[in-house]
DNA sequence: ATGCAATAGTTGTATATACAACTATTGCTA
DNA sequence: TAGCAATAGTTGTATATACAACTATTGCAT
């Protein structure tokens, strides 16, 4: 959670010394995870500063992804702490289109299934609760290339939201009932199992990118989708350097 | 390359609209890389705007990657497009600090060799045309988890720079000669090949992520690393999903 | 107690200004 | 011609201000 920018013996511009200021005191513990910070007037007068340096420290804290703002309630620690951001990778779906191959998607199904075990911990639910299962398997050129598998927490979201997979990632077909936060990924290399072999039609000594996503809502984690794509090779984001 | 944050038939804030516009310009062509954009005092007349707001579309675009900018000179169209911020993945050396594990790292060699023709494509060179080859096994509690093959190209860097990778990231070493402007990186699962399933002592059927990495500086590609790790699973980061 | 309106507080957008720091060019001088 | 100084242009930091948009609370009226 580094925020120097800067060359040694000189002084900081004010507001990295703010950003200092409030990551010292979150990765200190002493704002934990939802800790309302002092608003943009509170740093106004604590730093003695203006407001438009006040705020470029939270904004920039903030599009780094340690705070979030919200116009008119305030500003809050972020439920998981920021990284370096030094890779991106971006969504499977626009990847594929902007390459230009010809993309289509079917849903194979979606039911009502209790939650094993792993997808228990990973939704935060206790064993045997119900959730809604999906799976949705992603064509390039008629070729399968990329099973989606969606567990939606049923407390969560309203049935009647849950029809088409094939069109939608998770915030858009949830943006008015439970507003995201956040989205956390785990991408691994796996040999797929069985089923999802026969699905995509590869063998099973073939490796395959895994990416999990969890999405996040206030009230808790919303959905998992685990994605599994053979072969394919995703182009990461260019961040500068420095 | 999507700017657009707002509801439906609302007219966008000033800021937004140029963002669009220069986003407009660089993806239809007409700004190509290295194009040196208005400059803020000329995006103040063009819209009609104070500086400060023409100031924020830059700078906002210069976060996500689409622009550089560089005090005294100007503001230029960055190298490579950037794209919609999904995921993040962490330098992998952090990661594994992070976590508290005891990390080392060996190099293996360090050597001039004639490029093959994939590495002669990714480094921008001809075929055996010579480059600076290390390997570095990186360790977690004594046990290998990770290698690193770097290729560096040996026109751009001296060869007194070239010793010990085991401790260093690219820009660790090179920012004083040649200024790394942009990183690239392409993700993958794959099967080692003998070799480097040796190294890391694992079957030639277990699935690894490899990572490619490519630095450039504003003279060309400087330096390709593979890394190569079996069955590590991978924190992304948290962006916000809206 | 419930519902609603007013209010205070917070973030979002936008302007105008000033000076600092840095770069690239221009033009002069030796 | 080569080197240096002055200069114009650009981005970086910082302040002060105003109003808009949104949220959560307070307090009143029913």
């Amino acid at each position: 959670m580094s925020v120097t920018n800067l060359k040694f013996n000189e002084k900081p511009a004010k507001y990295i010394i703010i950003k200092q200021h409030i990551c010292q005191k979150i990765e200190s513990g002493q704002w934990p995870q939802h800790y309302k910070v002092p608003s943009e007037n509170e740093l106004t007068q604590q730093f003695d500063v203006s407001r438009m340096t006040a705020r470029r420290a939270l904004q920039e804290l903030t599009e780094q992804g340690i705070l979030v703002r919200s116009q008119g309630s305030g500003t809050y620690v972020a439920t998981f702490k920021s990284q370096s951001s030094l890779l991106e990778i971006r969504n499977i779906s626009d990847e594929i289109h902007e390459r230009g191959h010809k993309h289509h998607a079917k849903q194979l199904m979606l039911k009502s299934i209790a939650v094993t075990e792993e997808v228990a911990i990973l939704l935060n639910l206790k064993n045997n609760e119900h959730v809604f299962f999906s799976q949705v398997l992603h064509f390039e050129n008629d070729q399968a290339i990329q099973l989606e598998q969606r567990y939606v927490n049923a407390a969560l979201v309203p049935e009647y939201l849950l029809q088409d997979f094939t069109q939608t990632t998770p915030h858009e077909y949830l943006s008015d009932v439970a507003p995201l936060t956040e989205a956390t990924h785990e991408i691994e290399a796996v040999l797929a199992d069985d089923e999802v072999c026969q699905l995509l039609n590869i063998s099973n000594s073939e490796p395959c990118l895994q990416v999990k996503r969890r999405t996040w809502s206030r009230k808790g984690v919303v959905s998992l989708a685990i994605l599994t794509a053979p072969g394919s090779k995703y182009r990461l984001g260019n961040h500068l350097v420095f």
